[in-house]
RNA sequence: GCAGGAAUGGCGAAAUGGUAAACGCACUCGAUUUAGAAUCGAGAAAUUGGGAGUUCGAAUCUCUCUUCCUGUACCA
């Protein structure tokens, strides 16, 4: 019997499938483990071979667990809402429902024939109204939530009114906007329902606010800034402005000391909390207060109450503030500027608001700025300090100002330097006259009055109380995370249950749920610059019915209201315009883990019951991306403490244990095409001494590297040209006469050199299926994808194949180095590609694919295969008769030493070395002649997760009627392995030099005896006397001397 | 600049203080075959990026330098 892996794995595929054998269940007696894969995005090219990778290792994890007796749940669904599902339909007018629904198709199929133990009766669609419908209760309930910084968490939006009625906002200690006006109880009564809703938009954790947005014009669209990668747009490269928009905003800034906290309780990679410290970047210092002083250059009035508030994290250093730096867009600016100095303050504004980001960012090192002519006092010494503006303060961190402390601060002090400013020393002993002394370490503080003498820890604390005393300044903690902006321009995303009446945004109740997407003939923005839904005609809210109706009735409704100014009579008919943007990617995936906790059965009343999240609470183990690390994986647990606040979940992180997968490299080859020919000398003689071999040609690489005798030659750009070509041609003459058909007076005169020949290369990448495993191409069938080569010559080394070059990159399309998963399992199997993905390296690690060397694990499944068929004629055979004692112990040893090393190797996700574990066992099973049952039955368990199928085929074989995936994981038992004795390394310094068979049980004095006393020790120290002898028992001997 | 990670044959890698290089690919030779593929057998091949230290003993721990990768960037 062959082993037919085609029809094997359509076999179980089938079979589990129709018997849903990996149906997770909310009911159960097992404990319960929680695998999830970050769910894809169906593109349209479907999956290479570097998608599945995470996926095979997690679904390792879940066959793992579930034989080791956990109920485990393990689903998959689709983050369907994107992109470029909406730039396909843009460019052919297709809805991307249609797209969707038929890249999710392509993308089921490829799933399926991997073997994955998906339990797709939970999947989920991010784009499906029954599930988006969850997403806008979401946003729903952060609208009607605020952050309370006394309880330290979200609470309802109510809690806050009430405050409000009983006190006004002077004591609330909430997460808001900065520009909160102080009201009393009886001032919040006396304001108008739309005052009173502009107010509490600035404390809700999701809301409306003109935002500096990163404009994409090409997309259309504003991305967050976690999508743009070095100032243009992630998807397309496409350049990226500022631009001031009305847009929805998360607050998600009101977490983030519990974001940061947060990440000490998950067991992540210390490289991904890293990413999101630092992308949280908090820093703790104090904010400072400095008076303006009151010039009389000034026009403007306002001046004399002027202050500015900076935060600094060195507050011991006050004493050494010799200037004050404004962010350009400061709003102080203009008011503070001294007349004389206004010309050039306003040229140097006008020019940095032309400066798009990507220049400022491009361009650190040149240093400008401009005086504006005002002091500030210092809050301690009362000296005047001058005020500069420069762009290296950021206007979006802090206040937009600095107190600039040039002996401390590197960039202050090249800004002080270029413009002549002091840089008083305040540190003592210290050299700056070279560059500024950022550390906080090793040093004390001197000239700063009561600072004197003290080092940071405790100058910082003194400054701080001082600068208390005086009024002037306080302990303050600032972070470098943003609210998220969560508005999109776009068509293909969730439409926001948000409908507006008098300019103010209202919910829909959540009953009316869901609000899907309207139709509309284009998806691109209309004419006006209005989002894509903004061409929806039947998009307006109707409050009486409570459902969605043609735009024309706001239009009439709103006549009506025209005349009414105040807005506040109800004279329109409850018509109103919905929301025109939609929300961004990350609405979908920041919550669906729980949404695969229910059943589909129980999914209509809650985004999932309480049992099924009490059960469930959050995912055990997550694999995916690290490029998800600012993103995703941050908003989910921004949602996820939110929901946590609101009693509407019971964890407060969302996964406990995360993985990153690296990703799995195409091996791109390139052929060199190249052109031969002699330039004459000077460039106007044309005479008949130039040559030049008949047009292009394709090169062998060994050829090339022949001709021009180097081991690696650099190629840069499109072409190479070797002068020194012509110095050692002679040697290498033969090789080109050979090839080249260079008549023998144009040889002469290279030889001579009175001419030089000049070779010019172009590499042009080429199918990888068409290069074997040794870097050899398929000739004919690169001419038969290129058919202007049809005619070229492929020069190669005599009696060569043609040789290409091959380097490790990204796969993608124009690289022509995509693996196509589809391919290689109809070749070898799922089972094999799924343990050459293991194989190929650590988990975590970037490796390139090559195809060629999946023989290896190939050939272990046909030997595998072979073990459980040594009949005659390759029949099913094993041998159920109880295992001898002698004959069993080699085989049992082999079995236990694998059960021990499998086990070891998945708790630590090392699956790599797993599968080298199982060649070594079936190699080794293979020599002793082994076919006992007793052995090869527990086996195939610990296969069975790596490659189930033949896994499946194999126990049905042995006689089994229900699956393998619930077979208990075999018990290691120590005693196969105890060895008598142990052949010990006999080391001389630390360098081995014999071994030595000794027993195990013999005592430390007794093996050095033995050892010394042998003649192997004897020759080796050649009559010297060992200084130390070290006995490891079990372990090493080594003899010192 | 800052933060994190990495460097072992021709390639992917194993060994986390105790015999360095397991396992696989590629390579060479042999058997089988009309040939190729497949299969079986045999073989050649790497002193762990450089330097120093700790240790009886270092790929592994410490310091330092070099190179590469990833993230982030005027964050006060």
């Amino acid at each position: 019997m062959k082993y037919n892996f085609n029809d094997i794995e359509k076999k179980w595929q089938d079979y589990w499938a129709k018997n849903e054998t990996f149906k997770a269940s909310n009911n159960s007696d097992k404990p319960k483990y929680y695998v999830l894969d970050m769910f894809p995005y169906p593109s349209g090219a479907g999956l290479h071979v570097g998608h599945p990778l995470g996926y095979i290792a997690s679904d390792i994890y879940a066959r793992y667990k579930r034989h080791k007796g956990f109920n485990v749940l393990h689903p998959q669904g689709y983050d369907s809402f994107g992109l470029p599902a909406e730039q396909y339909a843009i460019q052919t007018g297709q809805h991307p429902v249609v797209t969707t629904e038929a890249n999710i198709k392509t993308y089921r199929r490829q799933l399926d024939q991997i073997g994955f133990s998906f339990d797709w009766s939970r999947e989920v669609r991010t784009s499906n109204p029954e599930y988006y419908k969850w997403t806008q209760w979401i946003f729903i309930q952060l609208f009607e939530s605020w952050y309370n910084y006394d309880s330290n968490k979200a609470e309802n939006i109510d809690t806050l009114i009430k405050m409000f009625e009983a006190e006004g906002n002077t004591n609330v200690n909430a997460a808001c906007d900065d520009d909160i006006n102080p009201f009393t109880a009886e001032e919040w009564s006396a304001f108008s329902e739309t005052e009173k809703q502009n107010i509490l938009l600035k404390y809700r954790l999701t809301y409306l606010a003109e935002t500096e947005v990163n404009w994409c014009p090409a997309l259309g669209t504003v991305l967050a800034n976690d999508e743009i990668v070095n100032g243009v747009s992630e998807r397309g490269g496409h350049p990226v402005i500022r631009k001031k928009m009305t847009q929805w905003s998360m607050r998600i800034s009101a977490y983030a000391e519990r974001l940061l906290q947060g990440l000490d309780t998950i067991d992540w990679t210390d490289a991904l909390k890293d990413i999101q410290k630092n992308w949280i970047g908090k820093s703790v210092g104090a904010s400072v207060t400095f008076n303006v002083i009151p010039n009389d250059a000034v026009t403007s009035s306002a001046v004399e109450k002027s202050q500015i508030e900076v935060f600094t994290t060195r507050p011991d250093t006050i004493f050494g503030v010799s200037f004050m730096t404004l962010a350009p867009e400061h709003e102080l600016v203009t008011q503070i500027t001294t007349d004389e100095q206004k010309a050039e303050v306003e040229a140097y504004i006008e020019a940095t608001a032309k400066r798009s980001e990507r220049d400022r960012m491009a361009d650190v090192k040149t240093i400008s700025g401009v005086f504006t002519g005002a002091y500030a006092e210092h809050p301690f010494t009362k000296e005047p300090i001058p005020i500069w503006i420069g762009d290296y303060v950021l206007a979006s961190y802090g206040t937009g100002a600095v107190m600039a402390v040039p002996c401390g601060d590197q960039r202050d002090y090249d800004f002080a330097k270029h413009f002549n400013i002091p840089i008083p020393n305040i540190f003592e002993g210290v050299d700056i006259s070279e560059e500024a002394f950022a550390s906080k370490d090793n040093v004390k503080i001197t000239n700063s009055d009561f600072l004197n003498g003290m080092n940071y820890k405790k100058a910082t604390k003194r400054a701080i109380f001082e600068l208390e005393q005086i009024g002037q300044g306080e302990g303050k903690t600032n972070y470098r995370l943003r609210d998220a902006v969560f508005s999109r321009q776009r068509y293909w995303g969730e439409p926001f249950p948000v409908y507006y009446k008098d300019g103010m945004p209202q919910m829909i109740d959540e009953k009316h749920l869901p609000l899907t997407l309207p139709e509309v003939e284009k998806y691109l923005p209309t004419e006006e610059g209005e989002p894509p839904l903004g061409r929806a005609d039947v998009w307006a809210w109707d409050t009486n019915t409570n459902s969605v109706v043609s735009n024309d009735l706001v239009a009439e409704a709103l006549e009506a209201t025209k005349s009414d100014t105040s807005r506040t009579s109800v004279s329109d008919d409850g018509i109103y315009p919905l929301e025109l943007n939609t929300m961004p990617g990350w609405a979908g995936s920041s919550w669906y883990f729980f949404r695969y906790m229910e059943e589909q059965a129980n999914r209509d009343e809650a985004f999932a019951t309480e049992d099924a999240l009490k059960y469930w609470e959050n995912v055990d183990l997550y694999i995916g991306g690290s490029e998800h690390a600012t993103g995703h994986l941050l908003y989910s647990r921004f949602w996820v403490k939110f929901l946590y606040d609101r009693g509407f979940v019971g964890v407060d992180e969302p996964f406990k244990k995360l993985i990153n997968q690296g990703m799995i490299l195409g091996t791109s080859a390139y052929a060199y095409k190249i052109h031969c020919f002699i330039a004459a000398k000077n460039e106007e003689d044309t005479s008949e001494k130039r040559w030049s071999t008949e047009g292009e040609g394709f090169i062998s690489i060994d050829f090339l590297e022949k001709v021009l005798d180097v081991d690696k030659f650099v190629y840069n750009g499109n072409e190479f040209f070797s002068h020194g070509f012509v110095d050692n041609l002679e040697k290498r003459l033969s090789y080109l006469m050979e090839v080249l058909d260079m008549p023998e007076n144009i040889q002469e005169m290279i030889i001579k050199k009175e001419e030089t020949l000049i070779m010019t290369a172009v590499s042009v990448p080429v199918i990888v299926d068409y290069v074997n495993s040794s870097d050899e191409l398929d000739v004919q069938a690169f001419k038969n994808w290129r058919p202007e080569s049809k005619n070229m010559k492929f020069y190669t080394l005599p009696n060569k194949n043609f040789k290409l070059v091959r380097t490790v990159e990204k796969m993608s399309k124009s690289k022509y180095n995509v693996v196509n998963p589809d391919d290689i399992v109809e070749d070898y199997g799922a089972d094999s590609l799924r343990l050459y993905e293991m194989f190929l390296g650590p988990l975590e690690q970037y490796k390139p694919w090559n195809t060629a060397g999946i023989t290896g694990v190939h050939g272990f499944l046909k030997k595998l295969w072979k073990l459980f068929h040594t009949g005659e004629n390759g029949a099913f055979y094993v041998d159920s008769s109880p295992l001898g004692k002698s004959e069993g112990a080699e085989a049992l040893k082999t079995l236990h030493k694998t059960i021990k090393k499998v086990e070891e190797d998945i708790e630590n996700f090392s699956f790599n070395t797993s599968v080298s574990t199982f060649m070594i066992a079936v190699n080794e099973l293979t020599a002793q002649k082994c076919t006992s049952k007793e052995i090869l039955e527990p086996l195939l368990v610990l296969v069975s997760p790596y490659a189930p199928h033949i896994a499946e085929e194999l126990w049905e074989q042995l006689g089994h009627t229900e699956s393998i995936s619930t077979a208990p994981f075999p018990k290691f038992e120590e005693k196969h392995l105890v060895e008598r004795s142990k052949n010990y390394p006999i080391s001389f310094n630390g360098k081995m030099r014999f071994t030595l068979e000794l027993p195990l049980d013999m005592s430390k004095d007794e093996i050095e005896k033995t050892v010394l006393a042998h003649e192997k020790t004897q020759e080796q120290l050649q009559g010297r006397i060992p200084k130390k002898v070290i006995v490891v028992p079990g372990k090493i001997v080594n003899i010192v001397g």
